[in-house]
DNA sequence: GCCGTTTTCGGCCCGACTGTTTTCAGTCG
């Protein structure tokens, strides 16, 4: 089994884990963890590029030492320092380190003075009020230890970016209506359109912090505040998200943008620019000495730097300073770039929108094309058409679509990849098709090379064209089918199958991480809503968030094209078929 | 353990809030 860039990444990660509860050198500790997020982050094979010879490139916070350790990673499997590490400290201590509140510092104080080594032992100690006997910890630290476990017990996951959406929106408006209150904008990873968020952190900019703590506080959605201080607050909706609101000046606002946006990492990188220019960058502005040089925009702040402007979805510290620095930063691809969508199902199959109704939702988007893509018949749960039924289908699409001068409305099908990899209709019905999406619905389970090699055999069908929501995850439900993704991006780029970036906010599959991937190894994308209601086209834009946060342009989206380019684009159908057309 | 436009040694981003203790350590983002 191939060893990948996250399971080194693992390794380093609990080597910083236990370093630190271990207390080893705090600075040691963060250089584990940052060779983890360059290892994690890094779009090629670490494994491959080592076990075929070649040199490791050069990565951010990985040097002699650990370079070396990668090489041992990959070559047995194992770290023997973890090993060592393993041997001296508990390895349950990590998990408490987990619990809010406590750090590798607490927990390893408990364990030294009690014993305490796993959250059980840890609540008994907590209501048998042990903990609050030891020097530095309290009665309070007691209490919110056994809050801390009980919440646990209800465990709340990261939210999908779209359920964040529909929680801030009226929060945005209440804050809006405070007295004093400027602008409100929802930073952090909402702002970066990460696909999910563990909070939603709200900037305000104001003349009356305190007031804007205090009505915070009183939202009528709070269910428990977690801190209220003059400048930020922390509370739990009812819903169970937790939202952070921070409040600020004016003349602060772009600072605070910058360090409320994130990514930590992207602030990090950028304040160590600061220090070697001999000024410090902080949520109030930017400063020489005492004297505040920047702050009121974004613009300001990033120019102080010698950097432009940086698109939030691309500030995670995956290379995009190093880009804007050299004036390479990535031209991402905007919502309006879209011309038209190639995924969409109707009442025939699984939709709930009839098919003049998708096509005049599409209409009113000011959509170029749209292609109807109706499943076929292994897909019996979506009520999958068989090939007569799928020949009728695509006659009235064709006829419905002649009503309409204002666009094109292409006859495409979902093609069901079978788990021998062949396509779940014959040649005489995909002949028929103007557009032909494939994608994998059953037999999830199988061993990665068997679902691998299902795959790139339908990849290497000349009718292929698009291969839909390539992993089959959906976000907090399930994670996808094992697959080699390299090859098959490698394979997309040979055979030029386009790589859809699926736009449902639950699959938004392919994620940021592999999109880049696969556009670094000259893989073609489309994105595309597999809208089953006229309301989700509005999908749309959750794709192209994805594809921003992947560093799509334009150029690499096909749906981003006209009719006529997007035709010429799209793999070619078979010569034969087309000859006898 | 990494890193270098004052450096190969001596730094390593920066501030808010909490709980504890009485001036600050720990945690978090």
């Amino acid at each position: 089994m191939a060893i990948t860039n996250n399971d080194i990444a693992a390794i380093f990660n609990r080597v910083a884990d236990l370093l630190e509860l271990s207390g080893g050198n705090e600075f040691r500790v963060r250089a584990y963890r940052g060779a983890a997020m360059s290892v994690a982050s890094f779009s090629q094979s670490l494994a491959d590029i080592i076990i075929s010879g070649q040199e490791i490139p050069k990565l951010a916070g990985i040097g002699k030492d650990l370079e070396g350790k990668i090489g041992e990673i990959v070559k047995t499997g194992k770290l023997a320092q973890l090993k060592e590490l393993e041997s001296q400290v508990p390895t349950d201590l990590i998990e408490l380190t987990h619990l809010p509140g406590l750090g590798a510092k607490r927990v390893r104080l408990i364990f030294d003075k009690l014993g305490v080594k796993t959250i059980d032992a840890l609540e008994k100690a907590a209501r048998s009020e042990k903990i609050r006997a030891i020097r530095g910890l309290g009665e309070k630290t007691e209490k919110n230890i056994l809050a801390e476990i009980e919440k646990r017990k209800g465990l709340q996951q990261n939210v999908k970016l779209i359920d964040a959406i529909k929680t801030a929106a009226p929060l945005v408006e209440y804050l809006k209506a405070v007295d004093g209150v400027m602008q409100v904008t929802v930073a952090g990873s909402y702002r970066r359109r990460k696909e999910t968020v563990r909070d939603v952190d709200i900037l305000v900019a104001c003349s009356n912090a305190k007031t804007v703590m205090d009505v915070f506080a009183a939202y009528p959605q709070v269910k428990q505040i977690l801190a209220k201080g003059l400048k930020k607050t922390t509370v739990v909706l009812e819903s169970g998200l937790q939202v952070d609101v921070r409040a600020v000046s004016e003349s602060s606002y772009g600072a605070a943008l910058v360090y409320f946006t994130g990514s930590k990492e992207h602030n990090v990188a950028i304040r160590k620019i600061g220090v070697r220019k001999k000024i410090k960058l902080n949520e109030y502005g930017v400063f020489r000495g005492k004297r505040r040089i920047a702050g009121k925009t974004e613009e300001d702040v990033y120019a102080t730097v010698d950097l432009p402007w940086i698109e939030p979805e691309l500030r995670e510290d995956r290379g995009e300073i190093d880009a804007a620095t050299s004036g390479k930063l990535p031209h991402i691809i905007e919502l309006d770039d879209i011309q038209g969508d190639l995924h969409a199902h109707t009442t025939t199959t699984d939709g709930r929108s009839s098919l003049e109704e998708m096509i005049e939702a599409a209409i009113s988007r000011r959509y170029k094309y749209l292609a109807i893509t109706e499943h076929t018949q292994h897909v019996t749960v979506a009520n999958g058409l068989e090939p007569k039924a799928m020949r009728k289908r695509l006659a009235e699409i064709e006829k419905a679509g002649q009503k309409y001068k204002e666009i094109t409305v292409l006859k495409g099908a979902e093609i069901d990849i079978l788990s021998d990899g062949s396509l779940d209709l014959p040649e005489e019905i995909l002949e028929e098709l103007d557009i032909r999406v494939c994608a994998v619905h059953y037999k999830f389970n199988l061993t990665k090379e068997e679902q691998t090699s299902r795959i790139l055999k339908a990849m290497e069908n000349p009718w292929c064209q698009i291969l839909a929501h390539p992993t089959g995850r959906q976000i907090n439900i399930r994670s996808g089918y094992e697959v080699d993704l390299p090859a098959i991006f490698r394979a997309a780029a040979q055979h030029g199958v386009a790589l859809e970036c699926n736009a449902q906010p639950a699959r938004l599959d392919l994620n940021d991480i592999n999109l880049r991937a696969a556009k670094e190894v000259g893989a073609k994308f489309v994105i595309s809503t597999d809208s089953h209601h006229t309301s989700e086209l509005e999908f749309m834009q959750y794709g192209v968030w994805q594809a921003r946060r992947g560093w799509l342009e334009k150029r690499d989206v096909l749906n981003s094209q006209s009719l006529k380019g997007l035709l010429s684009s799209l793999r070619k159908a078979p010569q034969a078929a087309l000859s006898h057309k």
